[in-house]
RNA sequence: GCCGGAGUAGCUCAGCUGGUAGAGCACCUGAUUUGUAAUCAGGCGGCCGUCGGUUCGAGUCCGACCUCCGGCUCCA
């Protein structure tokens, strides 16, 4: 048979030749540094066969940041762990252990539970193993061999019972595991390998199956790249939004009320700017800002459905004895959006309606997963719900596509889109579902969105589209959904009069852009890493007198930015000019002006953040804080 | 809610095997009057998260709770 090289010259090879057989046809040095076989775009452990025609291209050790290359190298390093732990702890039950983004991770039972100190003996145990070296041996055998051989271990023998195709194991030194691959040829490859973490995690992701001990750890080819990973993520911790928050003095958060962001002056500047764009915008785009209560009774959310569905999430209130009506904070926005709709007589000529609100809603989130601004117990969602007929479904969610797009392209973000459809536990019917999601589907298309496709991920009450993006720390989180809702008017007895005089329950799309505000802070200042663009930065200018006798001047010309329209500030000097310097440095300050014997009116000195210098007249500064 | 870690000055952190609390920055005062990323000196500042226990004695050891951090789960 043959087979064609990233050249596209042919090897001839006998027939059933390996991946390393094919490596050792063209040379040794191949043959010792082969990683992986990569063909047509998949990879391939280098140990199995090829077949005939196809293309072939290897990864060697020398593609030390390859993705693919990298997984092979972590698997393997997840598996020189489980033989650590093997050794150290007589008993262990071991799950599974695949490699992830940046590392990989193996999931024991043990026996008596661990600590972190033990990772240092586990640590050592693996450097034994390396200084040793480990060659990996794979061999494929029956299901019931496979089950004879893992009969002590439970989680192997339900793996081989789901796993799909030939069940394969993986041997080194002593430690045989049941694995699909790929693996390297050798531990010589590994060159750097760290136990990052522990935590807990459920067997097969279920929170009602056993808790397992998760060991997180990382591997490299190169010493210098673990070097570089750890530093990359050093710098992620620096423009971490809850350090910036502190350091740029923005808001804090207090024991006396957890996931309750306390807003400074400063982060109220950003915060009121995005709550500006949102106004200005909404009045663009027709919608018309409502304002509804916080407090319901228990009634309307039995209505809602939230009673039911969200109950553990709500925060009770307890009004002082005259009445035993109780009452909640809203978690959401729906039902007073809802009652507002039902107050009058609606036709079908006011649809759609689109009602905007930015409120602060409550969620009692679960202990353990509030996470600085990014998960809260007080939200404030720029929340809209816009009350359709069938007909407008779909240009009504090209609508919000559209204001989506022009939002997070305004900041240089680009949102991952993704489209939730019917769940199995669902109300309404399939020929409903197909209409409804249909109309996303159209509308996603019609406006050139990519997007991702989650399957059975949608609400009971329809489907829905989901904005995600990614913090510092690589992690995603939900930003903008709108949702479409045909359950929620029928609940409330909506309707409007159509034009056959009938009376008709509307569609509702319930839609928040930019999501929760205090998320979208954080994401916002992770994403500039404090530094502000002009329009956002809390002091926009600042001016620097040299001396105490400048300062009058300098007070004059901040005032006279201030009338201009910016936020400018001026102090009195207390410290060196260089220290003021540094300081506006530090607090990200886009525009300083130092202002000494030599400025006028004519000729100011303008220090941009970043260092760079110019001369310019107050006339010359207005017209170029207005290009900012 | 679960697994692991942590909570010491406004901030960042040190404080070993129990013996009465420390640095840098910030802040205040004084001197310096400053020209594009840190002038010098002095000073203020702590219920060592909360409650309880062990001990002659607890920041340090034990327990409970609260909060935060890294994960898991959840996230209408």
């Amino acid at each position: 048979m043959k087979v064609v090289l990233p050249d596209n010259s042919e090897l001839e090879l006998p027939a059933g030749a390996t991946g390393l057989d094919a490596a050792r046809a063209i040379g040794p040095k191949l043959a010792e540094q082969a990683v992986l076989v990569r063909i047509d775009g998949r990879v391939q452990d280098v140990r199995l066969p090829l077949a005939d025609g196809e293309k072939i291209q290897f990864l060697t050790t020398r593609d030390k940041l390859d993705p693919d290359a990298l997984s092979v190298l972590r698997h393997s390093s997840a598996h020189l762990l489980a033989e650590a732990v093997t050794r150290l702890y007589p008993g262990v039950k071991l799950a599974i252990g695949p490699p992830i983004e940046n590392g990989f991770y193996y999931d024991f039972d043990f026996p008596e539970p661990i600590r972190e100190e033990d990772l240092e003996k586990i640590q050592a145990e693996i450097d034994r193993e390396l200084a040793e070296g480990r060659e990996w041996s794979r061999r494929e055998i029956s299901r019931d061999e496979a089950k004879e051989l893992f009969a002590p271990d439970p989680y192997k023998l339900e793996l081989i019972d789901t796993a799909e195709g030939d069940i394969s194991l993986y041997t080194q030194g002593n430690f045989t595991d049941l694995c699909r691959g790929p693996h390297l040829q050798d531990s010589k490859p590994i060159k750097a390998l760290k136990l990052t973490g522990l935590a807990g995690a459920y067997w097969r992701g279920d929170e009602h199956n056993k808790q397992l001990t998760r060991i997180y750890g990382t591997a490299f080819f190169d010493p210098k790249d673990l070097d570089a990973h750890l530093e990359r993520l050093e710098q992620a911790r620096e423009r971490d939004h809850r350090r910036l928050g502190t350091q740029l003095d923005l808001f804090h958060l207090e024991d006396h009320s957890p996931g309750s962001p306390f807003w400074h002056p400063k982060g109220m500047v950003i915060w009121n700017e995005l709550e500006d764009l949102r106004r200005s915008e909404n009045l663009r785009r027709g919608y018309l800002e409502v304002k509804t209560p916080l407090l319901y009774d228990e009634q309307t959310y039995e209505t809602s459905g939230h009673l039911q569905n969200y109950e553990e999430n709500i925060f009770w209130v307890h009004s002082h004895g005259e009445s035993d009506r109780r009452m909640a904070l809203k978690p959401m926005n729906c039902p007073g959006h809802m009652l507002l709709f039902g107050s009058r007589l609606r036709s079908y000529k006011d649809l759609p309606i689109r009602f905007a609100e930015s409120s602060t809603l409550h969620r009692d989130e679960k202990g353990g997963t509030l996470h600085g601004l990014l998960r809260v117990k007080h939200v404030t969602q720029d929340d809209a719900h816009i009350f359709v007929t069938p007909e407008q479904i779909e240009d009504e969610i090209f609508g919000c596509l559209d204001y989506a797009s022009y939002l997070y392209d305004l900041f240089g973000m680009s949102a991952r889109f993704e489209l939730s459809t019917r769940p199995e536990k669902k109300l309404g019917t399939d020929e409903e579902w197909d209409f409804t999601e249909g109309a996303l589907r159209a509308a996603l298309e019609r406006r050139g969105i990519d997007y991702d496709l989650n399957e059975g991920d949608g609400a009971f009450y329809g489907p829905k589209i989901d904005l995600h993006m990614t913090d510092v720390l690589g992690r995603s989180w939900q930003m903008g959904t709108i949702q479409l809702d045909s359950q929620m008017p029928q609940r409330f007895g909506l309707t409007y009069q159509g034009a056959d005089n009938e009376e008709h329950h509307p569609y509702v799309v319930h839609r928040a852009l930019l999501g929760s505000l205090e998320r979208f802070m954080g994401i916002l200042i992770e994403h500039y890493a404090g530094a502000f663009p002009f329009w956002l930065a809390p002091v926009q200018v600042r001016v620097l007198p040299v001396g105490e006798s400048h300062f009058p001047a300098a007070q004059d010309l901040t005032q006279r930015l201030r009338e201009a329209g910016y936020r400018a500030e001026s102090a009195e000097p207390t410290e060196t000019i260089g220290k003021r310097i540094r300081a506006a440095e530090l607090e990200k300050i886009p525009v300083t002006i130092v202002y000494g014997d030599r400025e006028s009116d004519e000729s100011l000195a303008v220090r941009e953040r970043g260092g760079e210098q110019s001369t310019l007249s107050l006339e010359d500064l207005l017209a170029r804080l207005a290009t900012l």
